[in-house]
DNA sequence: GTGGCTGCAAACACTTTGCATTTTT
DNA sequence: AAAAATGCAAAGTGTTTGCAGCCAC
């Protein structure tokens, strides 16, 4: 059996995050500054989904110092750029890789809180006709589902008979 | 053509929301006081989404004096009782009927902010086929589109030739 | 009467903001 | 040189909690 993934392949995309920023902040008459280009290499250099509190203890981790304040105010702008996604599946907010990353949702664990990414398309050909339906138009979706994970189901149940067979 | 509605039907449920919750409070050797009881009638007595200020303030206004502990407690208590059900649309928490009224989920005009109910069975189905392929076992679900409304669209875009016609 | 509830205020956790200083273009 | 970004600390939000007195069982 194939191990499970938690995260899809990424997508093939010209420009760098750094690149796709840029053009952003360009357009918007701002400025991309050291600790801008920081924050998007580290971000954009694996794939898991985080917070704002991870982002800064990682940094000063690694003889970084970002201010937390600088922090909010980028993960907002790389949202409105398109490159981040916001997750509100607690309290503090999630950020997920958006540009370069294909479009999917999100299965979460609630007893070991593991979120795995999956994509599904008839989930967009139902959204478009629920819209549709409503005449609304579209711009974006989430769908998640919530439960216990296969690790975390066989762990808390008692053995089945067939196991010991 | 038909008035869009908002809020789908109840359904029929032979316990009301309090009867519900004191059973659940029994259980757990807890107390249906008249603070909780004030709450549960108030929130069952209409079928809107809330949030924790606008309860207190609505019962301030009625001439209902309760403190927002008491509000956060039992909405806390609601919820775990499965007669509310949360939200996360924005940072604070929202909440709207769980007990006696259908399975549904929501679309949301970002111009307006209205909120808009639907079902669809083939959203249960695509959950649970999706859930089977990971291994998870699911307890529940959420889909939220995100969009400009009918009423929105029609505002804030030009009026179209047909419409002259 | 006892154990759970309430209100208050203080504490919390997360995020935003005002301002003096530094950096970018 | 002008305009914008940063860091700091302070101020906001939304929510939770400790505790003394109160109430339902």
């Amino acid at each position: 059996m194939e191990a499970q993934r938690d995260h899809l392949a990424p997508l093939v995309v010209s420009d760098s995050p750094v690149e796709k920023f840029r053009e952003f902040l360009e357009i918007r008459g701002e400025k991309l500054t050291d600790r801008r280009r920081l924050l998007v290499d580290h971000i954009f250099n694996s794939h898991k989904h985080f917070d704002a509190d991870e982002l800064v203890r990682d940094l000063h981790d690694a003889g970084h110092g970002v201010s937390r304040a600088t922090v909010y105010r980028t993960l907002r702008l790389l949202v409105e750029a398109g490159l981040l996604r916001e997750l509100r599946l607690t309290n503090r907010s999630a950020y997920e890789h958006d540009y370069g990353y294909p479009a999917h949702d999100h299965l979460h664990c609630t007893s070991c809180n593991r979120v795995v990414e999956f994509r599904n398309d008839e989930i967009l050909r139902l959204r478009d006709a629920i819209s549709a339906a409503h005449g609304f138009r579209p711009s974006g979706h989430r769908f998640l589902i919530t439960g216990v994970c296969a690790a975390c189901s066989r762990a808390h149940s008692p053995r089945r008979r067939l196991d010991l067979i």
